[in-house]
DNA sequence: CAAACTCGGATAACTAATGTCCGAGATAAT
DNA sequence: ATTATCTCGGACATTAGTTATCCGAGTTTG
């Protein structure tokens, strides 16, 4: 039960890529945190086939938010990478064994799947609250100075 | 990020294990679920060190809830499996590259970090909510005639 | 006192996540 | 228009975690 360790990244760089009007590629969000670029474009891939970001290819290409950050929420970015799958699988155990309940009364979920996925629930209402906004928000404010406009000037700089 | 699936096993014998005053083997626990009699004894030992269960040896010997239903939640028992550190790890990527915040600003956890740590104790609180007494109150409701007692008398009974 | 049955931790097989590579395609400059 | 360069995209090794299994230590019962 952990979640994958692309989502850190996946949720950092939809947060600078509010400050970048032009495409960024992969390579340079990934020397921005320092992390393994042929990893890191695996998650954008996600990213893009999830409709979140937009690819532009060719010399001066790189990847685009395509909504304004108040319409991406945390839980779009985490079902991008993780799959909108449950986190609780029943396997239906209940139908098995020798006191095995008859397929004609489990048409509803037993009582511990829905436990299981109510709680599933509120972990994505929660994550559904916070929009990429409210992160860029959050940043400007727990630090001094324009962190994210430091950020954006540096992404939009050529060299290193 | 998917649940162990031995969470469902381990959540059914605790249902079950309301039913029974003498100690269940592992074995028995198993033949009535259709499950890996191996696999769920490792499920019982983690019961077990968490404290939920008390493993009774010798020859009459097996599995016994420690304290009431009531006041066994679902997320003991989650816990109890899967461990009780949180979902999301965060690596503190915001430290690292060109654009690295100083570590003296990064005495509390960044708004990503707060955003899921939030939305695990969402989950874990839902979790919290529900107790072993209120799955077996479900259970008597979903289905007719006595199914709890039912299980609690085959687990009783001698051979197969 | 002995035998049988129980749990407990240490040990393999398998699956999924992690990390990497090179080719297809498009853009920009020539 | 062409060419060269830079981009993404999917296919390929490697590693860690889960799943499944076995045999020894300990305890109760007859």
């Amino acid at each position: 039960m952990k979640l994958s360790g692309g989502v850190e990244w996946a949720v950092h760089c939809c947060v600078v890529l509010t400050q970048a009007a032009e495409p960024v590629p992969a390579a340079r969000l990934a020397e921005l945190h320092q992390v393994s670029a042929t990893y890191l474009a695996k998650q954008l891939q996600l990213l893009s086939r999830a409709g979140l970001v937009r690819s532009v290819q060719g010399k001066s290409g790189g990847y685009v938010l395509t909504r304004p950050p108040e319409q991406i929420t945390t839980l779009d970015i985490v079902e991008a990478i993780e799959g909108s799958q449950s986190t609780y699988v029943c396997t239906e155990i209940r139908q098995r064994g020798p006191m095995a309940a008859p397929p004609e009364a489990c048409t509803a979920p037993c009582a511990i799947a829905r436990t299981m996925y109510a709680a599933d629930r509120a972990w994505r209402a929660a994550l559904r609250e916070v929009t990429v906004a409210d992160l860029c928000r959050s940043v400007g404010t727990d630090y001094d100075g324009d962190v994210m406009g430091q950020v954006g000037a540096w992404l939009s700089a050529a060299g290193s």
